[in-house]
DNA sequence: ATGCCTAATGGAATTAGA
């Protein structure tokens, strides 16, 4: 089973890349983020007819979530547990259904955090978007702990919006201070990772340099000035799974690209 | 120079991204 996940930055601007790479890529399962639409504006259509099932968890303009599976899809949940007051729509999970085995999926965009704004004591501003980054991280952390107490193997992939050591930057001099990369952030990160999950890209190639974003700014592309923040956490059962993972980089190069590019696993289901 | 481009909204200039 081929399960991808890809930061298109806007469904509306990506209606003729994301078919192209899918045809290509043909990955059974696709985790889609900042969709940037509401549900009732996604194109089911195009997606539909190549054979998948489409799951979105949108709101206007900013964020939304979605998943594209050609298996089918149980239990479908959307938004993250923990803050009911919370509009932003960053977290969608569902089980799909193998031949043999279910497995868990979630797909996340985890807040980017900037502006840092901190107080006189170095404590993250309440109601600031730093605050709210380490407070979804809080939730993200209990989610997944629930998900490690049930049975069912699972997987969480998107855009972390966390550069987890300098050698997923190749300039990691300039991120420092931000949020992707303050200690905070990767010591929410780590907690994370430390419950037992495998960052997927790292256990099969620890190299450095295996970046998924771009800006679009000052020709980091062309540079390639790039960060590795898009991840595949597995669970130990679901590690255990992992056959191969990618990076389908060169879409960066094509027209108009979103700055992040599709990752992903192949899972022995 | 926390903004050198891009996207969304709404029909200009602002907000957001990382």
């Amino acid at each position: 089973m081929k399960i991808a996940s890809f930061n298109i930055n806007g469904i509306k601007a990506r209606i003729n890349a994301l078919p192209e790479w899918l045809d290509e890529a043909q990955p059974d399962v696709a985790l889609l983020q900042e969709i940037k639409s509401v549900d009732e504006a996604f194109p089911r259509e195009i997606f539909e007819d190549r054979g998948y099932i489409v799951e979105t968890h949108g709101q206007k303009s900013f964020n939304g979530v979605a998943i594209l599976s050609k298996l089918p899809l149980e239990d479908v949940r959307r938004g993250l547990p923990g803050d009911d007051s919370d509009e932003q729509a960053r977290w969608i999970e569902a089980t799909v259904v193998g031949e043999t085995e279910a497995l868990r999926i979630c797909g996340l965009y985890l807040p980017n955090g900037n502006p840092v704004e901190l107080d006189d004591a170095g404590k993250p501003v309440e109601g600031g978007k730093y605050a709210y980054k380490l407070a979804w991280m809080d939730r993200l952390q209990a989610r997944a702990e629930e998900l490690m107490s049930d049975e069912m193997p699972f997987l969480m992939a998107g855009d972390y919006n966390i550069i987890a050591q300098p050698e997923d930057a190749a300039r990691p001099e300039i991120w420092e201070g931000d949020a992707a990369c303050r200690p905070e952030s990767l010591a929410a990160y780590r907690t994370l990772v430390n419950l037992g999950l495998t960052d997927a890209t790292l256990a099969r190639d620890p190299r450095p340099g295996q970046y998924t974003f771009w800006d679009y700014q000052a020709g980091a592309w062309n540079k390639n000035n790039g960060i590795r923040i898009d991840h595949f956490l597995l669970s130990p059962a679901c590690a255990d799974m992992l056959v191969d993972t990618g990076i389908d980089k060169d879409i960066r190069a094509r027209e108009k690209p979103s700055d992040h590019v599709p990752i992903w696993v192949e899972l022995k289901v």
